[in-house]
Formats: structure tokens, sequence, C-alpha cells
DNA sequence: TCGCACACGTTATAGCATAACGCAATTGAT
DNA sequence: ATCAATTGCGTTATGCTATAACGTGTGCGA
């Protein structure tokens, strides 16, 4: 699933979410972008979907917003499991990638029989600057 | 944190999930409790965020829902982490602990000095049954 | 008795996400 | 060239999830 060329709205959302300095919600790009033209939210959630299924932007689900994948030009996908680390005060958030856990969990869904599609790990807390 | 005596709120709810086959979420099972008088969100959110406090209710982040934790009894969070594995046709959820996962997730933040307060581990996908 | 903590009830509101309709541009056969 | 299928886009309306704010009552220790 690699990333053809981007429409104007995916273009205008992915640059949005590039440019932000944390994980922005829908509603907050959809405000960002009233001035080029966006009025509802679905123009927002249409082009977050293609984006999410290009792999160029990650969805965390324990807190409703949407970032820039971590790790441009390659393909996330391929790394297996993604993980995140989301500082509640600051909302910076670190990406990041473990083959031992990618591995546990593969395992464990072989062991069962789980047919996965798609796994979130989210850990929530305080960054080393913010927990200080 | 151990589990005090549930008030009547409480335990209506925590009865819902735990004759539930499956996660719910929190405007189903307020459905499920006008008959005793239930009559708002808030009824609901209040009693599950106390019963998520003493950990004998989980929360699903990835579909908005809750769940009875699977090991009565004992306390679930002295496992550390918990993990979901929720079948997207059937809706059946398995929950289970695995020490390895936790440890590198563990060290992943001592590393960057991250101070964990919450981790969500969930694999969305389908079950034996389902998958066949 | 006073003050406090806690559970509860109600109304209103905020925040997140999708359904359903129609239109326009593109593509790729036939 | 024409038709059909696909895709993106815009708009309106709706549905689902969660919390704010206010007030009530009850129990319990100072
Ligand atoms: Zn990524
Ligand atoms: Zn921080
Ligand atoms: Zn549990
Ligand atoms: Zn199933």
């Amino acid at each position: 699933m690699s990333a053809p060329a981007l429409t104007k709205n995916q273009a205008l959302v992915f640059d949005v979410l590039e440019k932000a300095d944390g994980p922005l919600s829908a509603y907050t790009i959809l405000d960002k972008l009233r001035d080029h033209g966006f009025r509802a939210p679905l123009q927002v959630y249409r082009a977050l979907e293609k984006l999410l299924e290009y792999g160029v932007v990650h969805r965390l689900e324990s807190i409703n917003s949407f970032v820039a994948c971590a790790h441009p030009g390659e393909n996330c996908h391929s790394h297996g499991i993604v993980a995140f680390a989301i500082c509640e005060s600051c909302g910076q958030v670190m990406e990041f990638h473990d083959h031992e856990v990618d591995h546990r969990l593969t395992d464990w869904t072989k062991s069962k029989k789980f047919k996965a599609e798609k796994t979130t790990i989210e850990i929530r807390g305080l960054c080393e600057a913010c927990a200080a």
C-alpha cells in the first residue's frame, strides 16, 4: 500500500498534521482548514481515511486524534506493529516499533488462531520533560 | 485499589456487563437499565468510572466500549498490562496478559524516562470461529 | 451541629463520526 | 466516441460518545 499522489484535500490535511507538534482531532483539523475552503467534517474524515490507508498518518484510538507518521519515506506497515507513547501534559507523541512485542503478540494470536487485522498499542503518561 | 461494596448503580452497571457476552457501549448499558430507573448517560458513566477504578471493568479504547474483567476475584492491575483481542465479527473479547510484552514496553519507557500511567493493547480482527 | 465527602438525578452542551444525496472528473473498456 | 464504473468532492442531516454545571440527599466525623 504505497502512497499515490495525494489529492488536494488529502494534501491539505496531511500538511496540517505534519506541521503540528502533536496529534490533532478531526475537528481541530477542520478548523485549521476553514480558510482553505473546508466546511464539513466529512471533508476531513475522507482525507484521513485515505491517509491512514496509505500509512502516512496514524490514528490514536485512546485520544480520538490523528498524527503524521514519524517515519516519512518508509512504509510504517512493513515494520509491523506500531506503538505510541503519548504525553498527557504536553501532547507530544513518540512512535516506535518493538519486534519482540510484535513477536509475542503474533505468537499469541497464532496460538488462538485469531486473525489480527489491526493492533493498537498506546502508552499514556508523562514525557521526561513533563514528569520533572 | 481493591473494590469496596458497590453502590446500587454501580452494581446494576456491573451486572449488565457481566451478563453480556461481549463489550457494551455506555449508551447500550443505559438502554438496558432504563427499566431500572436509569434516565441519563451520566448515571452510566459515573458508575463506569468507579468500576474502572476498582479494576473490575475494562475500557476498550478502540471501540468505545466496556467489558467486565475476565479474571474475577483477582486484581487485574496487579498482573501488569492487560491486552485484548476483539473479534470484529462476533464481538467476543479475549483478555490476556503477557509479561514479556510488559517487560519490553516497560524497558522502553524507562529508557525514555517516560512515566507510563495507562497502557492500551488491543488487537482487532477475527476470532477462530469467525475467520473460518 | 456543622462541615465535608460522596453518590445521585437532571438538563444542557460539547465533541466525535457517519449516512445519504447529488455532482463532476477520470478511466478504461466496447 | 460512448458508456459504465470508479473516485473525489460538497452539503445537509443525523447519530453516537462524553462531560459540564447545578442541585439534592445522606452519612459521618470534628
Ligand atoms: Zn508510522
Ligand atoms: Zn510532555
Ligand atoms: Zn481484567
Ligand atoms: Zn468472532
